[in-house]
DNA sequence: TGCTTTGTTCGAGTTTTGTCGAACAATATG
DNA sequence: CATATTGTTCGACAAAACTCGAACAAAGCA
């Protein structure tokens, strides 16, 4: 498997992020790195089928949401906070502290 | 007309808030009562149909994101800034400061 | 090599969302 | 009252987004 295209930060776009937080699943799957700091996908599927995720993490790793690191068999998430931060200041801390 | 409904800050939801965000009109016309504190319908289009735009406001307005004060003929919106800060701290001034 | 694990890609179907003209409602003003 | 102004509502259409099974791909291991 080749390693992902990650968008620069320079290109982020509000909208885009916006748009990739606007979903349930994802919001879920944000929250959660936020907590864990990094997952591999199979952690992070609930009920859901794993195309339905897999469709989730590309949406949110093209939106500059989070970075997924190839590990042998394993794709392993993250946010890409500090970058997310500098670009978008406390949007992602007001996400992951929201109620 | 008479006034319109406009949610409890203790109902807001984030995802709700987020969808509202997550369109360029919407996300237009939150930026633009951001620097101009209070605006009429008319005031903010640009050079869409006033049916789109009534639809969006009404999307801003039953999320929490503005408020709608009627003054005679015309409707006067506003971000109801305050009350979303203390639901969600720090994301209204994110999205007002971002990039 | 064959099997298992992890996740992607494809394609089709469903649902949601946005767009916008036309008709309508409310208020003000001549 | 007639007309203009401001904005909503309705309905139909178009576009975008989500869902998910099935087939596929890569890596690791027995």
């Amino acid at each position: 498997m080749a390693a992902y295209d990650h968008p620069d930060p320079a290109t982020f776009e509000l909208i885009l992020v916006l748009r990739a937080l606007a979903d349930p699943a994802r919001l879920d799957i944000v929250r959660h790195l936020g907590r864990v700091g990094e997952a591999n996908c199979a952690t992070l599927i609930g009920t859901r089928p794993k195309s339905s995720m897999s469709h989730h993490f590309q949406v949110l790793r093209e939106s500059g949401v989070l970075r997924t690191r190839i590990e042998g068999v394993q794709h392993r998430n993250s946010l890409r906070f500090e970058e997310l931060d500098a670009r978008f200041p406390g949007l992602m801390t007001a996400i992951l502290n929201a109620a």
